[in-house]
DNA sequence: GGGTAACTTCTTGCATGCATCAAACCTACG
DNA sequence: CGTAGGTTTGATGCATGCAAGAAGTTACCC
């Protein structure tokens, strides 16, 4: 009946709120763990206070969301996406983007059209008062309403998968993009929002293809330009 | 039931080869248990001879790619997709084929292009010997040498997570489709390669998303007409 | 001194036992 | 006859034990 307090007592301590899953998920995307670092089952079991087998279940999903690598009888490592990799997601981003623009367009005067524009109201205030980390919110809240907007659950789904891959890199690449690209990046926000106000669906992908790309690139010369860190 | 010990003599006969996950993909998609229908571990694993640990796991990763639904504490269930989600499919495939058509026309002249010269010649000749299913083979190699061909791993992942949701309606539409549209189809795939030879690629990704909407458009007729299968 | 082979250690992979919980069933009562 | 409530059943969720394999280490031979 009530033998459990004690592994109810310490399990308070570290939180229990989140699944497992996504407890592990937050750590491989801190950072806390370097690249190629291992991840023993044993250690992380005795770090959130469960068996082995939620653990080896949970890292299995993150290995199907490439976030960790599990190399047989050896053992799992926080993953490498290597630079190539990056161009590879950053792609499939202006891609999906591009669906999403293209889907939320055709579907006309939404809710979601009022988000964009005080979103983009709040983003020159951000830009005005230089606070990057507020700025750097808006556009991922930016991006992610337009997603949402398409009304396509598998594309939220695969989108969402993407924009895993790439978290651990945002970071960093966002610090990088930030300075340099917020009014161009507003700018393009701006004609993005115009092409879905007026139900152009072609207007509304080339826009957000446009703008994602942009943002690759400038995101690919700063991880250059950082690589050394 | 007779469909049990089919399965046992299946799984005895096959022995070992092939992994654990591959075969209960395998086992879900081909229709064997209806949509709906539970897949209880124990059962698996006396099934394939394993534990119910690693048939656990197993189906984990099924969920993961959207093929079966794990109920907590009810059960694991084979995912029965809504015809929303279908048409949501397939305008992910519509983006991403034409991702791949336009990356593969930016590569210039590789050895794909030579493949898939040959596989117009054979779907032509299969067209013209009404050999449908050798036509569904070669259509199914098309679209997936096109994608393999833009040199994306990334893509082709996603691709293949999508393309495994669809695969237990592929059966059904590709069957519809099929007669119906086979000369249409084959145009088209002629179009997509002769953007590629051009190296268009904006030519080839519009080709290659008009070919997929075309072919998803008869496919969503040929589910509403086959609705009560 | 260098290289190889056996060994030690640490990890995963799998099997099994037990507790938990949802759902079906059965009974009793209105 | 229908329904509410308790009970049984059967499945999952997790913990643990054990075996197999891969690195790293040491000792030995050349």
């Amino acid at each position: 009946m009530q033998e459990v307090t004690q592994l109810r007592k310490d399990a308070q301590t570290n939180g229990h709120q989140g699944s497992l899953l996504e407890k592990l998920r937050k750590l491989v995307l801190s950072g806390e763990f370097p690249p190629g670092a291992p991840l023993p089952e044993l250690f992380l079991a005795e770090e959130f206070e469960v068996s082995r087998t939620p653990v080896r279940e949970a890292l299995k999903q993150l290995e199907n969301e490439g976030l960790v690598e599990i190399r047989p009888k050896v053992g799992t490592f926080v993953r490498i996406p290597t630079r190539r990799e990056i161009v590879e997601l950053f792609q499939l981003k202006e891609s999906l983007e591009g669906l999403a623009a293209s889907l939320l367009a055709r579907r006309g005067p939404v809710q979601e059209m009022e988000i964009l524009k005080r979103n983009i109201e709040a983003s020159e205030r951000a830009e005005r008062s230089a606070d990057s980390a507020r700025y750097a919110e808006l556009v991922h809240e930016f991006h992610w309403t337009i997603v949402n907007g398409s009304d396509n659950s598998k594309l939220v789904e695969h989108y969402g998968r993407l924009m895993n891959q790439l978290a651990y890199h945002r970071i960093v690449l966002e610090t990088v993009e930030r300075p340099a690209r917020m009014r161009a990046s507003i700018r393009e926000h701006q004609s993005v929002v115009d092409a879905l106000l007026e139900k152009d669906p072609l207007g509304a992908e080339l826009a957000m293809r446009g703008h994602v790309n942009a943002s690759s690139l400038a995101a690919a010369r700063g991880a250059d330009a950082g690589a050394e860190a």
